[in-house]
DNA sequence: AAATGGTCATTCGTATCCGAACGATTGAAC
DNA sequence: GTTCAATCGTTCGGATACGAATGACCATTT
């Protein structure tokens, strides 16, 4: 994942490039980590607790949802798993396809629609998680905890400055 | 992106469907909060410095390694930019097709393909490259630089311990 | 020089991923 | 009771995303 060249490489071939433009290198460093780790790590859970069921990152998250708050809409899925509908009815379509999600329309109102987990999809849970969380505790292994919760809360802080 | 569920409600749900079962929730907020971070931050970087272009974040990073570090083979672009030689054939189309790269095949070795930019790609990522610092200095607005420094050092942490 | 084992980028198949457009449905205004 | 704006999930189009298979090419051995 982390390519050959390293920072002091990097950053004196970014000014042969731009000259006197000042380069906030540190938020750069600090953004560009953030994408390393979590392709890194993602593709680490892909290749471990996740792939045995060949599932990927994005339909594990939306059936951990599923199985936490379950019955639950759509929408409020997509919000909690962090993609778009668009995304969402083709993970269910998966999901649901596997026999470990329902969709069933509501009754109230007929342009809701309300997804919950099957027998199956819950004895899947109740296995895949703690196998997925032994794999978050390896990456996050040599870490403190007050590490964890230092970087959990930077992290937080990011999303916080986000307009 | 954040979902509207606090932390503690999530681990009451989550122990009252595994019971006593020891979960670490300190690596699991870890660890999902690098993936929402990256994810707020991707869709921030794509809605504002590189929507002009219509860019989204992975066709920047490949056209970034690419200015950088021109000429260089598919392979090393590929590594550097963090996703599989399947995935930047794809990316090297879409980008060949506006015409900021060009793909030439190696005199010695005829397997390896060269890829070095145009010059309306240099002068894309004179001007994109700027734009986007500006935006990861706005997301990491609210860290010190030596919070920023330290949370790239945990996250390189992070991806050291993946086996 | 023919065979062989390795490496390269691409292609294939399948699964995400999103914005925009869509049809169905709702609830409120009139 | 009928317009009408808002909201729901889905569909569509285009761009990632990856593992496996493929065809081209290279270096070494026979």
């Amino acid at each position: 994942m982390t390519g050959p060249h390293t920072v002091a490489e990097t950053e004196r071939a970014v000014e042969s490039r731009l000259g006197a433009l000042k380069i906030d290198f540190e938020s750069m460093q600090a953004v560009s980590n953030i994408f390393r780790a979590a392709n890194a790590v993602r593709n680490h859970f892909e290749r471990t607790a996740l792939a045995p069921q060949n599932l990927t990152w994005t339909a594990f998250v939306v059936l951990w949802v599923a199985w936490i708050w379950e019955p639950l809409e759509t929408r409020e899925l997509a919000l909690e798993a962090g993609i778009s509908k668009a995304t969402l009815t083709g993970v269910l379509n998966t999901l649901e396809g596997r026999g470990w999600v329902q969709r069933e329309r509501a009754d109230q109102d007929r342009r809701l629609m309300n997804v919950t987990m099957t027998t199956s999809g819950r004895r899947l849970m109740r296995q895949l998680f703690p196998a997925l969380n032994k794999q978050e505790r390896v990456v996050a292994s040599k870490l403190t905890t007050a590490e964890k919760k230092n970087l959990a809360a930077m992290l937080k802080t990011v999303m916080a400055s986000i307009p």
